[in-house]
DNA sequence: GTATTAGGTATGAAAAAAGATACTATTGCA
DNA sequence: TGCAATAGTATCTTTTTTCATACCTAATAC
């Protein structure tokens, strides 16, 4: 296959049209980022869970970037936005189905970082 | 506490002096790059493995960012480099003890892998 | 009419990660 | 002598990600 740019050789490795034989590629191009598992460690603690808690829980991300790792989420169906029309508004997020699905790694992933934690 | 650079921000999130409290980000610290856990699922279903047989399989990563992932995994105590002084000299990498403990992890989130991608 | 609120968007700049490329070492073999 | 093979390093450039900042929206209270 022709390879042009970096961004097109990155959609075969982690993008949309990753190898669907691997797993593991499915996987992390979908909850890869750097925030990703956080925030979705912190929305299965408490979900459904505000914006603005998301925020403060994860206290040195950004507003835009939090936003787009949401928006990210959303897109690949892991998560659910609910906007409440009032004044001033509020938003929630919670896990879907699939979203669910992924706290037996977050439990087993967060069982060894404790682990890891000890010797470090 | 003082915040001067980005990098030491990040030292505060996922970096060495990580919250201990936070097991999720000591795990993301140690593997939460973006090849890491490929290598890792890679090593663990042929282990030991050779630098060689790495770079085939990880068809895309380049000789220098392989090499830069695996010393970090060594160097966080994830896996052992065993060096065999023969010409053309042959290096092997296998998990360590904390290693095998990211097999459940893994086979975890490979499975759910395999459900998103039923959903791609 | 403007301040407040929670959430969001847009822009450009900065930083981090990854890539490309060229170089090294070793030694048996032609 | 020169080359092949495997693993590695060093340097510089490009790509990607994240940040900082400013601006937008809506209903309500003042």
């Amino acid at each position: 296959m022709k390879k042009d740019t970096i961004a097109q050789r990155q959609s075969l490795i982690l993008g949309k049209n990753a190898d669907f034989d691997n797993p593991m590629m499915n996987a992390l191009q979908a909850i890869g980022g750097k925030w990703k598992l956080l925030l979705l460690d912190s929305i299965r603690k408490e979900c459904p869970k505000r914006f603005g808690e998301l925020r403060k829980e994860l206290e040195y991300i950004t507003h835009s970037t939090l936003t787009a790792q949401l928006r990210e989420l959303e897109r690949d169906g892991i998560l659910v936005r609910e906007v409440f029309p009032e004044v001033p508004p509020r938003v929630e997020y919670k896990l879907t189905e699939l979203g669910k699905q992924l706290i037996p790694v977050m439990d087993a992933l967060c069982r060894w970082g404790e682990e890891y934690g000890k010797q470090l």
